[in-house]
DNA sequence: GCCTCTTGCTCATACGTATGAGCACCCCTG
DNA sequence: CAGGGGTGCTCATACGTATGAGCAAGAGGC
């Protein structure tokens, strides 16, 4: 006998016809369901049997359909391109998704299409449609963030879960957070541990919550350690003033907290125009995860990624098993990471 | 107005009823189908207005299962752990993959609930279901290739093309393939181009294409340059015995091939341990892709993965859009990587 | 011999979308 | 005003699976 390729995939009905049972005596055996108790060893290897001879597989989409479920879960970004270059910031967050997802059975869906339309923009509602729909739920990333289509997606009901921090009103976004906060507080309190007491911050100009969470934790630390901190940064200006570096090559300020690895790094590049050196003129530590430089380490934050990635897919999984019921946000704590970059202020 | 958060997202017919139209005008419209040109402007505007406001999307395992395509493009990997780490064979195969999906605006589906079973096994077929079959078609590759499961793929006629020569008897996979035959003939050329005459070959214990296709590209210019090579691993033993190292001593051949990074390491440090260096004493060339090691870079192939994830994507979009048209195996050219590791034969 | 319970199935329908066929109406032409 | 042809929709059905309801046959009890 030769072997023919075929076209149509056989269904439940094909398998039912060659066993001589019905469509439903197939589902009930080869879903296992819990009727499927209830049909006789002998009709169940009849139909094994014709499984096997025609190579039956049941349709995902089908299947889908009619349970609801698609055992798949999205991963969208709201960046551009899909980061998947191992610099990448979220390159670890993926991973700890990711292996995530194969030890609880779940297939991962990479909604990289959602970015196609050329505008350079990833939109998660388009040409009337929910891309991530396909999925029972998604991890969402992205500093990027749209506020409007996280809104959307919560008011459809639609299960996700944002990692980072992101608020929108009416909306109670269910989100794994870096808790920033905390760290911020910690890396002060090292710093002040060491010694310091006149801090300078410099901040990004951007009003993000990761951002907020960061002066949030800095502004308590600055109460509870009895610091003091008259720089632009702390006071709500983004400027990397020619002003505030004359004043800090006075030594007023012994230590400086960023918010950035570029910020530390443009503070560093214009202190050494002045010949000022760090740490053994200032002090200054990073509030981000920040990869090894060639001059050092900076004193840093180290964010549990692949943690949190895993989290993000156990506290999704938990939405899907309970629908209805409301999952709270979770902060997840950091960690510091020393560097060369800080030292007891030296006059 | 408050609103509320929905638990059932809203169908055709909930747009219908609100539009006063019919169910079918409105897939008409959404979908934007050839008939929908026969649909007026007012009723158009009509249920673009229901759509919004009820805030309908298109359920995708429905029109999945009515289309059969699902826009999603799969990638499957036999082996226990999905490649993810940077460090990996496979990362920059994804790499192309992901990139060109995402031009090509298809999802990627990273079949990693295939290896739940928890035996360390990745299956295709498991539980009566082909779990590829979610996408309209996929991308396989991994060393441990199933071929059972590669041949059963074929003859059920799902679109998937295999990065990698695989050769399954009656059925004719799709590959994409590193050109190994022609650019082993061209390393051996190299060397022989810098004098070598004489040389060994060291083979891994393997008797899979990608190593058959390099044996075969070996013997091709061991004839076409007239090389002399009585080396155990040329007549096909695997092993890198203490008497071929002995002879190898005498000086009599002046260049080996290795098959892997493996084989060559092994090889540097047992002839360190008779005090001969490479390549001062022997040239050796490797023939797969190096990393840098430690001690200086292995004359290796360059194997252009970020391309073949590239191309082997194109050619499963071409499968899809004309199903039944076989798809050849694509060959694609590799280039020498130069290392510091072979040099003109020194006596 | 009648009733009930259990076993082992089948029937019918729902899920949401897409689409060929068809129908009613209007406009135009001769 | 008959006939033809377009316009703008609706009807009905298919896709493949899952599942509540139901039915026939046999077992067991009284």
């Amino acid at each position: 006998m030769t072997v023919r390729r075929r076209d149509r995939a056989p269904n439940q009905a094909d398998v039912a016809r060659l066993a001589g049972v019905s469509q439903s005596a197939v589902s009930r055996v080869v879903s296992g369901d819990a009727e499927s108790a209830r049909i006789s060893e002998e009709t169940r290897r009849r139909i094994f049997d014709a499984v096997r001879e025609l190579g039956y597989v049941a349709n995902p989409a089908a299947r889908a359909m009619r349970k609801k479920r698609t055992n798949l879960l999205g991963v969208h970004t709201f960046e551009a391109v899909f980061p998947h270059a191992r610099e990448d910031f979220y390159f670890d967050f993926l991973l700890g998704i990711e292996e995530r997802a194969e030890e609880t059975g779940f297939d991962l869906v990479l909604f990289t299409s959602t970015g196609a339309g050329g505008d350079g923009r990833r939109m998660v509602y388009r040409d009337g449609t929910n891309r991530l729909g396909l999925a029972d739920g998604s991890v969402l990333l992205g500093v990027s963030t749209d506020r409007a289509e996280l809104s959307r997606l919560w008011f459809d009901g639609y299960p996700f879960i944002h990692i980072g921090r992101r608020e929108v009103p009416g909306a109670d976004i269910p989100c794994v957070i870096p808790d920033y906060e905390a760290v911020t507080a910690d890396i002060v309190g090292k710093l002040a541990a060491l010694g310091h007491r006149r801090f300078g911050y410099l901040r990004e100009d951007k009003e993000m919550e990761p951002y907020t969470d960061r002066r949030r934790g800095y502004a308590r630390a600055v109460r509870e350690f009895g610091i003091t901190d008259d720089s632009p940064g702390f006071r709500g200006e983004p400027e990397l003033s020619e002003e505030w570096l004359d004043r800090l090559a006075t030594g007023c300020e012994t230590a400086v907290v960023t918010e950035s690895v570029r910020l530390a790094n443009a503070l560093r590049a214009r202190l050494a125009a002045r010949g000022l050196r760090v740490p053994d003129d200032l002090s200054v530590a990073v509030l981000e995860g920040a990869w090894d430089q060639p001059d050092g380490r900076w004193e840093s934050l180290e964010i549990p990624r692949i943690e949190i990635g895993r989290i993000a897919v156990d506290r999704l999984i938990a939405m899907l098993d309970a629908p209805g019921r409301r999952v709270d946000s979770l902060l997840v704590p950091c960690s510091i990471s020393a560097g060369t970059t800080v030292a007891a202020p030296g006059r």
